[in-house]
RNA sequence: GGAGACGUCGCAUAGUUGGUCUAGUGCGCCACAUUGGAAAUGUGGUAUACCCGCAAGGGUAUCAAGGGUUCGAAUCCCUUCGUCUCCGCCA
C-alpha cells in the first residue's frame, strides 16, 4: 500500500484525537476497564492514567517556560542589553526543546492508546463474546409456507434471465455480481422507493462519493488504533493514490460536519445517503458466494442522524423502525436481533441487527444493522453544537442504520415473492414504481 | 494532465520590506440603554482546545495543515491539503 512517492498512506495520526473523553476515563476508569473486557479488546487504562499524569505535569512546565521566553522576546526590541536578552532566551528554549521531546513521546503514546478504547456499551446489550450471545427483541411476520417446491433465489435469477453471474466473473472478478432486466429495474425501484420513504421522514437525500481520503475512513470509528494498516483486510486502496474506496456512505457523512460547531436549533441532522459501497471482504474467504449475497461492490441508502446526545435513544428507535416499515412495505418476514458486546463492534453503544426470512436457507439472514454510536464518532471528527442559554460546546451524537442493501435484499425478497411459474409478485407499495406491474418473471 | 492565482477570528475584508497584529474594519449575533412597542441609534460584548488554580484569575497554542529559519513569524522558506481562473480531456 505505497504510493507514487514512497510514502506509505497507512500514517498515524498527530495531534490529540479522543475517542473517549480523557476525562471520563481519568474519573471512570472501571467503566473503561469494564467495556474493554465486554468488548473483548485490550485495556490499557491504567498506562494511559500514568500517561496523562505525566504530560499534564510536562505542560505545566514547558508552557510557564514558554511564557518566560514570550514575555524576554517582547521586551528585546525596546530594551538596551539586548544580548543578554537573547542569551537568556535561548538558554530557556534548549530547556524546553528536552521536555517538548519528551512531551511529543508521551503525547504520542498516549494517542495510540486513546485510540484502542473502545465505546462503552449500553446496559441493554447481552454480554457475550460474539454473535451466540445476541439475543432477539423482535419477530414479524410469518415464513411463508409453500405449496409448490420454492426456488433458491439463483434458481430464479438463472431461469429469468436476471443476471449473469459466470460471465461477469470471468469479466470482472471474483465476488462481482450484474443485474439484467427486471431484476436490475426492481432494484433501482426498491432503491428509490426507500430514499422517497426517507425522505417523507424528514431524512435529506444525499449522494456521496466512494472515493475518500483514509483518514475519512478511519474517523468512521470502525478500526482499532490509530495505525491505518488495520483497514487493510477491508477496505481497498487505490494504487498511486492517497484515497481509499469507502466502505459505506455512512463515512462520507459522519465527516461532513467534521470541525464544524453546528447551532442546537439545526439538530437534528437527518441524512439519507446513497453511494457504491466497496469491501475487501479478505475475511469472508468461501462465505456467501452463491446468489446475491456478499460482494466487493454493491449499493446502499444509509440513514444517519447528528443529534443531541440526550436525544439519541429517541432518534435511535426511529432509525429501527424505518428498516422496520420498509420491511413490512416490502412484505418480508423479518426479525431483529440484539447484538451483544462482543458483536456489536468497536464504535458502538448499541446495535441491532435487522435480519429478514430467507425461505431457501430456512433462517433469517442480515439485511440492515443499526448502531448507537454516541459522541464517538464526532470525537474523532470534532463535530460539535452550541448549547442553547448555556452556549457551551458540545459533541453531537451520532447513529445509523441502513435504508436498504441492494442487491442483498433481493435475496429473501425474490424468494418470499415467488409463484411456482418462477415469476415474482410485486407488493403493493412497489407497483407505483415498477409502472403498475403486479408481477415479474415467469413464463408470459 | 499543463499554466497561473489564492487560502486571515460566523460572513466579507485589512494586514506579506518579521517585533505597538496579545490580528484592524464592516456585516451578523448577544446584552444593555433609548422607545408605549418596534425600527433606527448608542454603548459594551462576541472563537476553540488545553494547562495551573477551590475560585477570582493566570498561562500556552491556533491566521488551511505540518515542518523549518529566528530572541521573535499571519508575514520568510519547504511539504501537504484545498479553492479559483484559463488550456487540455470528458459523462
Amino acid at each position: 500500500m505505497h504510493c507514487r512517492n514512497g510514502r506509505n498512506i497507512l500514517f498515524k495520526f498527530k495531534g490529540t484525537i479522543k475517542m473517549l473523553d480523557i476525562k471520563f476515563i481519568r474519573e471512570n476508569p472501571d467503566i473503561v476497564k469494564h467495556a474493554c473486557q465486554v468488548k473483548n479488546f485490550p485495556d490499557h487504562t491504567s498506562e494511559i492514567l500514568d500517561l496523562d499524569a505525566r504530560i499534564r505535569e510536562l505542560k505545566t512546565i514547558t508552557q510557564n517556560k514558554t511564557a518566560e521566553k514570550n514575555k524576554i522576546s517582547r521586551e528585546i526590541p525596546t530594551s538596551s542589553d539586548k544580548a543578554t536578552l537573547v542569551a537568556r532566551s535561548k538558554e530557556i528554549s534548549a530547556e524546553i526543546a528536552s521536555e517538548m521531546s519528551e512531551l511529543a513521546e508521551k503525547e504520542s503514546r498516549l494517542n495510540d492508546l486513546m485510540h484502542c478504547v473502545p465505546q462503552i456499551p449500553d446496559d441493554t446489550a447481552p454480554i457475550g463474546d460474539d454473535d451466540t450471545a445476541n439475543t432477539i427483541l423482535k419477530v414479524m411476520g410469518t415464513p411463508r409456507t409453500f405449496d409448490f417446491t420454492a426456488r433458491p433465489q439463483w434458481d430464479l435469477l438463472d431461469m429469468n434471465g436476471w443476471w449473469a453471474p459466470e460471465k461477469i466473473s470471468k469479466i470482472c472478478g471474483a465476488r462481482t455480481y450484474c443485474l439484467i432486466g427486471e431484476a436490475a429495474e426492481l432494484d433501482l425501484a426498491i432503491q428509490t422507493y426507500v430514499i422517497q420513504k426517507l425522505i417523507s421522514r424528514g431524512f435529506k437525500y444525499i449522494e456521496c462519493p466512494s472515493i475518500t481520503k483514509p483518514e475519512t475512513i478511519f474517523n468512521a470509528g470502525h478500526f482499532v488504533g490509530s495505525d491505518m494498516s488495520v483497514m487493510k483486510n477491508d477496505v481497498f486502496a487505490l494504487n498511486d493514490e492517497d484515497k481509499c474506496l469507502a466502505g459505506t456512505a455512512e463515512i462520507i457523512i459522519n465527516s461532513l460536519h467534521s470541525d464544524e460547531i453546528l447551532s442546537e436549533n439545526e439538530l437534528p441532522l437527518k441524512y439519507a445517503g446513497f453511494s457504491p459501497c466497496f469491501r475487501r471482504e479478505a475475511g469472508a474467504a468461501g462465505r456467501d458466494t452463491r446468489g446475491l449475497v456478499r460482494f466487493h461492490q454493491f449499493n446502499k441508502v444509509e440513514q444517519y442522524v447528528f443529534c443531541r446526545p440526550q436525544d439519541s435513544e429517541k432518534f435511535y428507535q426511529e432509525l429501527l423502525k424505518n428498516l422496520c416499515d420498509i420491511m413490512e412495505d416490502l412484505e418480508l418476514p423479518y426479525r431483529v436481533i440484539t447484538n451483544s458486546t462482543g458483536d456489536m463492534g468497536f464504535n458502538k453503544i448499541k446495535m441491532n441487527d435487522v435480519e429478514a426470512w430467507v425461505p431457501s436457507e430456512n433462517t433469517y439472514r442480515e439485511l440492515g444493522s443499526c448502531s448507537l454510536i454516541g459522541t464517538f464518532q464526532s470525537r474523532r471528527t470534532n463535530t460539535r453544537y452550541r448549547e442553547n442559554g448555556t452556549n457551551e460546546v458540545k459533541f453531537c451524537a451520532t447513529m445509523n442504520n441502513t435504508g436498504i442493501a441492494l442487491p442483498r435484499v433481493l435475496v429473501p425478497f425474490i424468494e418470499n415473492h415467488q409463484n411456482p411459474d418462477g415469476s415474482v409478485n410485486i407488493p403493493k407499495a412497489l407497483q407505483p414504481l415498477m409502472g403498475g406491474r403486479t408481477k415479474i418473471g415467469g413464463k408470459h
